[in-house]
DNA sequence: GTTGAGCGTT
């Protein structure tokens, strides 16, 4: 059983009794006459603003990335072959290929994300290519949630 | 197992 398996709060929360333990000898070392609460108070305090910056994981450069919508796409084909199919542009973050929930059954569009100079190369590749006997239909995806894209300039 | 314009889900 190691720490890093459980969530980030349970670490969080383990390091901090740990600070507040090591803090409680120190202080109770450093001022003897000091209480013992408010020795165990300050190094929980201590736990509160330091542990955060150790156990956050380093996180990656964000890149500014695109979502392509693609349409008209033939029913059998599965989420691998788009991906590898996009992949000749540039690095392929997510595939996700819609299909009704329901009846499991492939709606024929779905969404690619990929760097946005990928995303604009693959655009222009692959809009109105022929992929398994099928014309395809490469845009921008609609802003349906976050976008990380910056805004278009009107100039 | 079928169909054919479209813009979404942990």
């Amino acid at each position: 059983m190691k720490l890093s398996h459980y969530p980030v709060y349970i670490q969080s929360a383990f390091y901090a009794v740990v600070l507040a333990v090591i803090g409680y000898f120190i202080i109770s070392w450093a001022a003897p006459t000091l209480d013992p609460a408010i020795c165990m108070a300050v190094g929980l305090l201590l736990g509160g603003f330091l542990v955060p910056l150790f156990t956050r994981p380093p996180v990656p450069a964000a890149i500014p990335t695109t979502t392509l919508y693609v349409g008209n796409l033939p029913y059998r084909a599965n989420e691998a072959s788009v991906r590898s199919l996009f992949e000749e542009f540039g690095q392929v973050l997510s595939v996700r290929l819609m299909k009704d929930k329901h009846t499991g059954k492939r709606r024929g569009f779905g969404f690619v994300e990929m760097p946005s100079d990928a995303a604009m190369a693959a655009q222009q590749a692959l809009n109105d290519s022929e992929f398994q006997q099928r014309t395809l239909k490469v845009r921008e995806a609609n802003e349906r949630k976050d976008d990380e894209e910056d805004a278009e300039q009107t100039s």
